[in-house]
DNA sequence: AAAAATAATGTGCGCGCGTTCATTATTTCA
DNA sequence: TGAAATAATGAACGCGCGCACATTATTTTT
């Protein structure tokens, strides 16, 4: 019973007589053997590892945000069902450069980016990552110009139905509340709301950035709840002419719910509003909010799923063949924020 | 320039000339060296890696749990903090055996481990899993009888203190929702709970188990929203003689008033709830839910900062005279769901 | 200036596995 | 029954690093 049989009976590979194997898995057990993960990494060449790489964020727990924490499950999920483990990786506020070395330093098969920013260092990063070969995808945030692998959603869509909703139930004077700029889902929101707003005419048909909106309607916070508390103070002076609110997300809006709430402000009776994330959170407030369904699980999962399966093969043709962004559709799910009767 | 002298420099040990350091760094640069960390934990033998045990559990996507991602949140923090990685591990439903795994397999140098449950298999594997030397916490947990390291929070005094709120509130017909009891920490709510009734004079100065209450006083869910929102029906025909009710976690007080504004029972008006965790959703609420506060976050970096302490070292002395359970302190955060006008 | 002490670098080995290739046992076919 | 084909196993090497020890440069001391 040399070590190479050993191997082959733990690795099932070649041909194998029934009865040697079952001596060595005796033999095994007998000895408590157990495989050495690492040294099998490092003979396989293979981490076995799927690297996250997350966002550094400043004050707030990153886990207990809706986005994150479902897009991690659905990473998760699919971890788990591939057999790999999942490495963590928390990004420091100061060093630019650290996807590179969780690839380079081979602790990872491949990952998935989390809360990447379209920066030209950042840009130059992920680029320098594809050069590389190394399988990753970014999730939630597109890239123009670049192939890079992601998986986003149809936010301008989902942006646009949401304020349609509202300008179907007859709202004229509808307010923007942007999140942070550097992400590109930020700029497909606020496509999705003005898109819905020139074709109301209620903008001129070649208005497209948000400096051409009216100043009493735009306004940007950073996903937290308390910009949005904070975005009430500086909405609250224009109220007598905003009758409906369209929220980048459902922190915000929530934030902002309570921030007019504190001025006499009751959302669903003097004002409508339309959170985003369709958050758990949306389900517990007063009023219910309206808000616009991410399939954010499946979304990790896709990534996990796409960028796992370049790992083994690396097939280059079935490569470049394979398209390189998948967008998922939104939905807008009706509760009680909006029903003013008038 | 041997290797050896390369491996020094990188990791900072001997006497060196500082030009031989430059040069070797250099030519790192030039020819875009990175140590592999592979190769490093395999000469180590040390993996760098924290693991985290996480509990399969069904349904939920587990990192939207205001619970575990705030423990989770604080493992990273401190795992950033020690430059260490985290390895997730999830557990499938059918082994029981997994974490003994992560352990042999030498993927990680020491492990957090959460949602752990007193079952006999369970307690066997973690003692096999202390004769082996191996580091682990616990958390929110507790195995009596054993001396497994363990970071949980004073659920029974904050229990008791809910309790006793709604008693000096006037509330006689207290009603108690209890998570899973699989879960040490269920337990300790419920006899947080019997202390301040018995105390009250409300509970035979004997009772104990959860048998020893009235049936109309007593139900049990499972932690989730969708438990507490069925408990309203089996709640429905003894509200006459409920007043307040004291639930095991925020989700299920949540899922419960929803249950109960269905029967025309609304919180705050025509009973009173105390939920626990003092989750995100607490303050969003309709009223806004009084709840109990526990340090979660705190629980994830002490846990993770001990288990980590008794890597490197693991002075044995040391580990000896080390407490292994700490408990922290959970606080009362008082809202609106119980102030009935009377 | 030689000896001793110390600083700085090089040599060689082993960590535990996968893997290739050589070797031996077993079967198949003429 | 022997040769050829195939199945089953063993022997040896290397993955890239850390580390113990040997060796060589540089100081310090006498």
């Amino acid at each position: 019973m040399s070590e190479a049989t050993v191997s082959r009976v733990f690795n099932d590979v070649g041909p194998m007589k029934e009865q040697t194997r079952l001596r060595v898995l005796q033999a095994a057990k007998a000895l408590n053997y157990h495989p050495n993960a690492i040294a099998q990494s490092f003979a396989r060449r293979r981490s076995g590892n799927l690297g996250v790489v997350l966002p550094y964020v400043p004050k707030v727990h990153i886990f207990s945000t809706y986005y994150f924490s479902e897009v991690l499950s659905g990473i998760g999920e699919q971890v788990k069902a591939s057999g790999y483990d999942m490495l963590l990786k928390f990004r420091v506020p100061g060093e630019e450069s650290d996807h590179s070395d969780i690839f380079r330093s081979q602790k990872v098969d491949a990952c998935v980016i989390l809360g990447a920013t379209d920066t030209p260092s950042e840009r130059a990063e992920l680029k320098k990552l594809e050069d590389g070969g190394f399988p990753f995808c970014l999730i939630n945030q597109h890239m123009s110009g670049e192939r890079f692998h992601e998986v986003d959603a149809d936010h301008e869509g989902g942006s646009y139905r949401a304020v349609r909703y509202l300008l179907d139930l007859g709202y004229r004077d509808i307010a923007f509340l942007s999140g942070s700029p550097e992400f590109s889902n930020s700029g497909d929101r606020l496509r999705g709301y003005m898109q819905a707003m020139r074709e109301a005419g209620l903008l001129p048909a070649d208005a497209k950035a948000p400096g051409d909106l009216p100043v009493h309607l735009y306004y940007e916070g950073n996903y937290s709840r308390t910009s949005g508390m904070k975005t009430a103070s500086a909405m609250h002076p224009h109220l007598n002419r905003i009758e409906a609110v369209f929220a980048s997300n459902d922190r915000m809006a929530i934030g902002l719910m309570q921030g007019l709430r504190e001025y006499g402000h009751v959302p669903g009776r003097d004002y409508a509003i339309v959170g985003y994330d369709d958050s758990e959170a949306a389900r517990v407030t007063d009023p219910p909010l309206t808000s616009v369904a991410v399939p954010f699980y499946e979304m990790g999962q896709l990534a996990a799923e796409r960028v796992l399966r370049r790992v083994g093969g690396g097939n280059e043709t079935d490569g470049a063949s394979e398209s390189f962004r998948l967008r998922l559709d939104t939905k807008l799910v009706v509760r009680q924020s909006c029903c003013i009767l008038r």
